[in-house]
DNA sequence: CGATTTTGACCCGCGC
DNA sequence: GCGCGGGTCAAAATCG
């Protein structure tokens, strides 16, 4: 019971489907054979997701998948009712234009200590359509549920929208790439939207930091005004790195690393109210399971691996030796 | 004092 | 080619 997630824990949602390309970009890629993702629950608990207890998104998974591995945008009829996938734009061109978070030098690559320091301060503009997403709407609670730490980086407004869009991104760590957007559904005050990209480049925080929540103020300003809901409180999100991550070692074998990537596909998934909703558990199911198919890499080497101009997280996520 | 938030500007993709 | 919309940057402000 997180009693003192009131809004602390508003952002803290996308637990979730960390690990993936861009954040490969930064990790040491393990064979692509051994990403096992089957670490404790503690970290990263991928492969836990994916093949314990209901798992709601199960058909989404295995449709993700084969929508990685065939590099297919045909989202099947499979697709459960809550499910659906936005397929990213028809173009795949992953390129790799100055991503500076996102570089990937295989040199770096090799070492999770040394993301940032290994990212050139070159402009980070990601394309659009071109890094995995995974949309999801999910309540209050839910959004709660995250465990991670994240950083507000902006805010915009969305046309059609009343509420504006923030953009999140992990704090946990330096180099992770992992990213959130978060937006109050239109039609309904109490979905949130929230979309993440990008992988976590290190593990998963099993708890709540002691000061999740307990910096800044529990409301932010301007999200009181402004015609904001208040709902996103940024401090909600801002939580030191708890204890499984501060115990993170560079030599940890790549965590979130293991992922793979989603890339360019984009993802809806309706919030199952009837999954047991606890923190836990929702976090996890924002994890992305998928990302164990290590042929999803093919698929990016087919994609389009080679035109450096263009990538975006998803690209870079990694350049086969 | 360090970390985070706010917010306007900048940049890029995309549709026309 | 142009303009719009969205995503990110980064300086300043704020908070604990």
């Amino acid at each position: 019971m997180d009693d003192d997630w009131g809004l602390h824990a508003v952002v803290r949602g996308c637990a979730t489907f960390n690990t993936t390309a861009s954040a490969v970009a930064d990790i040491p890629f393990p064979s692509s054979s051994s990403l096992p993702l089957h670490n404790d629950k503690n970290s990263y608990e991928f492969a836990d997701i994916g093949d314990d207890r209901d798992d709601p998104f199960q058909g989404l998974r295995e449709i993700y998948k084969k929508f990685c591995v065939d590099e297919q945008f045909s989202p099947t009829a499979a697709n459960p009712p809550q499910e659906t996938l936005q397929m990213p734009a028809p173009r795949m061109n992953m390129q790799t234009q100055g991503n500076s978070q996102f570089n990937v030098n295989p040199a770096s690559a090799s070492s999770l200590s040394v993301p940032a320091a290994n990212c050139q301060p070159i402009r980070n503009r990601r394309r659009k359509n071109q890094q995995a997403k995974r949309v999801r709407e999910i309540t209050l609670e839910e959004l709660s549920a995250d465990l991670w730490a994240w950083r507000k980086y902006g805010q915009k407004p969305i046309k059609g929208s009343p509420y504006p869009r923030n953009y999140y991104r992990c704090s946990t760590s330096k180099g992770c790439a992992a990213r959130k957007q978060v937006e109050q559904s239109p039609t309904d005050s109490n979905i949130f939207i929230v979309s993440y990209t990008g992988e976590h480049t290190h593990p998963r925080p099993t708890h709540r930091s002691s000061l999740a929540g307990s910096i800044r103020n529990k409301i932010s300003p301007a999200a009181t005004n402004k015609n904001m809901l208040p709902l996103l409180p940024n401090s909600l999100l801002s939580f030191s790195s708890p204890g499984s991550v501060s115990g993170f070692s560079p030599n940890t074998p790549l965590p979130a690393g293991g992922a793979v990537e989603q890339n360019n596909a984009a993802v809806v998934v309706q919030a199952d109210e009837d999954s047991e909703g606890d923190e836990e558990d929702i976090a996890d199911i924002l994890f992305d399971p998928i990302n164990e198919e290590e042929d999803i890499f093919t698929v990016f080497q087919d994609s389009d691996d080679h035109d450096s101009s263009g990538a975006d997280g998803s690209d870079l996520m990694f350049s086969p030796p």
